[in-house]
DNA sequence: TAATCGTGGTC
DNA sequence: TGACCAAGATT
């Protein structure tokens, strides 16, 4: 409510620049203190995104979490959309062949999620009546569904109360509650602990909360340049009040792409998209030069369910 | 638990 | 320029 954008915020130094050490317990803020300036905040701020308008409906949510996982937002937009044109409801899906639903995923990358919300689909229409189920239980009993896309649909879907500890929710919490710059590799029991205690009591209120958290560190709280200077809980904030200490720690490993499986996988899939039927095995071996990794990367995507093998040679995207 | 699974934008 | 990052799930 209080406009807390003091000057006085200062952007976090550079790694290295790290400042005296300080006792690890900082005074935890009250979350009656952070509801009011974080959900204001998100009013004035929120992003016009397609999946919160009311017409997106559960199915709409539930479409935009798989493809946000790992996935940003500019890039999920057109295809969210092409998507919902052509399948408005889980039984629309579930009527196509899987490989359909790989080849309108496009280019979003870890394309098993296609797969998987065309399995989650068929499960709705089989055992849902064609609804998206409201309890979280049911959700997370449907594949390519964990505990955080559960609870996203939960709440953001049907206004339930669940915390919603996703990365970005997660960091915002190592920093104004940890303060740390980042959580830890794995949620942990403590994390939970933390997003239990600061959730409203509300239902509504505390689906607002979710997405404001999540929107907080989407937009203000980012990972690589925080914008502290804009946070409406600055002043509270553990990691800023300790002058922004270095992320301390084993570094965070990073994933390598190039002259992967999966590299090699993407390179396979691209072919069998842009093609309208079953490719030759000649056409997929002109993708990479290695024999062995290429054999061994389109066998983990048959396995995977992604690729249906016919005979004489011929690749295509599954039928069944 | 840790490794695996795509792709493209950013600094 | 290449390392880092992006609304995770699965095994």
């Amino acid at each position: 409510m209080t406009a807390t954008t003091a000057s006085t915020a200062s952007a976090p130094p550079p790694a290295g620049a790290a400042p005296a050490s300080q006792p690890a317990s900082a005074p935890r803020p009250e979350p009656g203190a952070l509801h009011g300036p974080v959900l204001q905040w998100f009013h004035e701020h929120a992003r016009d995104l397609p999946w919160r308008r009311p017409e997106a409906g559960p199915w709409g949510v539930m479409v935009s979490e798989f493809m946000l996982q790992q996935t940003p937002v500019s890039r999920v937009l057109p295809v969210y959309t092409q998507w919902l044109k052509r399948w408005p409801r889980p039984a629309d899906l579930a009527a196509e062949a899987p490989g359909e639903a790989v080849r309108a995923w496009g280019r979003l990358g870890y394309p098993r999620r296609a797969l998987r919300l065309h399995a989650a689909a068929t499960a709705i229409k089989e055992r849902h009546n064609g609804d998206v189920p409201k309890r979280h239980a049911q959700l997370l009993a449907l594949p390519g569904i964990g505990e955080y896309t559960a609870a996203a649909v939960a709440s953001f879907a049907y206004g339930q109360r669940h915390a919603v500890l996703d990365t970005n929710v997660r960091r915002v919490y190592a920093r104004l509650v940890g303060g740390t710059e980042f959580p830890p590799g794995a949620t942990t029991a403590v994390e939970r602990r933390v997003a239990r205690e600061l959730l409203p009591d509300e239902d509504a209120e505390a689906a607002r909360w979710g997405a404001a958290t999540m929107e907080l560190g989407a937009l203000v709280c980012t990972a690589r340049k925080p914008d502290c200077g804009s946070c409406p809980v600055a002043a509270l904030c553990a990691w800023r009040l300790a002058g922004h200490p270095a992320h301390a720690g084993p570094p965070r490993r990073t994933q390598s792409y190039a002259g992967t499986d999966r590299q090699v996988r993407g390179r396979l899939l691209a072919v069998l998209r842009d093609a309208d039927g079953p490719v030759p095995q000649q056409r997929l071996d002109a993708v990479w030069h290695e024999p062995v990794q290429r054999a061994r990367a389109l066998d983990s995507l048959v396995s995977d369910g992604l690729v249906e093998p016919l005979a004489d040679g011929l690749y295509r995207l599954p039928q069944t």
